[in-house]
DNA sequence: GGTACATTCTAACGATCTTGCGAATAACGA
DNA sequence: TCGTTATTCGCAAGATCGTTAGAATGTACC
């Protein structure tokens, strides 16, 4: 009897944590969760990030909020969607750095990404951010401008991918440049680095997205050159 | 085609991910890695514990194998499990906080759990650990002694729960007495002071478990008697 | 070698999840 | 009111998962 209530109990709220267990089952919500980690979207917004299909996209997001790792907003016609706190993010943060840690594919596969030309070369982050205070290096944001606005990496200048070519006469030719994305898994970074290079820059990239430097511990900052503590 | 690769990859990087995700999707998958991260045991040890068929602990623990989320190993002619890392534990922790902080219905669960008299009283930390170094309050950890000789908070006591009725006479009647078990879904501390409080002790619990301690960047002790960094 | 024990493998059933499709809903503008 | 757009709902097929029971494997002890 006694027994029965503890076993009880301990399902209920193991069965309570597996729903956020279960939300983080899916590569597909996973995906979901890092773009909403970028900012508000909407469904439409995501799924075209995602490459799936809109009524997929929206399922998903459907059983994310079932799992409250998100919330949703009307706005207008639009449904607009973002994550229910800075702790998802820094969830998704673990799960990846578990993954990396033991999972030997996922590192084979992620080391054919840094395997290409000298791209990578992984920076301290407190290093960089005080490097990047001192002006020694230029920080570039290769995101949409709308997600730089909503964060951005301390010192770092927005200047989104489809753009880059156009506004190379902005970057320094003697200061390293470091470009950034949304995290370890975006190649938006490696393409600006890529074209960077190609034309005589010294351009690296680093792996941090806004989650992984927020999980650290650090500061973003928010909306348009005003820096500082999110 | 230079579009594709990057989905390809990107899908193959969240699949891997996801793999760790699905781990966690089972409420016994979580139970399981909470008892291993009490430390090494057998399939025989975990299923009792969990309360399930050997059978299916077993089918449980592969799962969690092939995620990479443990290691097992033969000794005689039991198969002893435990967790691959730290990192495994911490994502546990990550995972539950996340539960506790947005899905209400788990919250509700808790405060049923906590509502019972005084039993509860948080401690901070590191208070904690300062009043137990200078002998203001005794930690007893009321686990299994292996469970205590393969780590336990500093200067904690064993006293597994079914010696407590015996060992009365070896505790404090001026001191406050602070006991813990396996982690937040544990009750063992719940009946240690619920049976302290009736004979007549100064008792409180602590939610913490190893894995949150060592979450929180505090050391952990191994052994018996020898304190320190784990 | 034979027996006992701990664990894993295999097969099977039902439950749940994913995905795709057409219809339904909600908000906006003419 | 009627389209248009954005999103969700309901439903169904197929895949995957949880659970159980019985057979099989590997190890230790006699």
């Amino acid at each position: 009897m006694y027994r029965m209530d503890g076993r009880n109990l301990k399902d209920l709220l193991y069965e309570q944590v597996s729903r956020v267990g279960k939300a983080l089952a899916s590569p597909k919500r996973l995906e979901l969760l890092e773009m909403l980690a970028q900012g508000e979207k909407s469904v439409e917004a995501v799924a075209g990030a995602v490459a799936i299909d809109v009524k997929l996209a929206s399922a998903h997001l459907k059983a994310l909020k079932e799992a409250r790792l998100v919330q949703s907003r009307r706005d207008g016609r639009r449904m607009l969607y973002r994550l229910s706190g800075h702790d998802v993010a820094q969830l998704g943060v673990t799960l990846r750095l578990v993954a990396e840690e033991h999972l030997l594919e996922l590192r084979l596969a992620l080391q054919r990404m840094m395997a290409e030309p000298d791209r990578l070369a992984q920076v301290g982050r407190k290093e960089l951010l005080a490097q990047a205070r001192r002006g020694e290096v230029v920080v570039i944001d290769v995101r949409p401008q709308d997600e730089y606005d909503n964060a951005h990496l301390p010192f770092a200048r927005s200047m989104p991918l489809p753009e880059l070519s156009h506004r190379l006469s902005e970057l320094p030719r003697d200061a390293p440049i470091v470009a950034y994305c949304r995290g370890p898994f975006c190649v938006m970074s490696d393409e600006a680095v890529a074209l960077l290079t190609k034309r005589g820059f010294r351009a690296r990239k680093t792996f941090d997205g806004i989650s992984e430097w927020r999980a650290a511990g650090l500061p973003v900052a928010r909306a348009r050159g005003r820096e500082g503590v999110s």
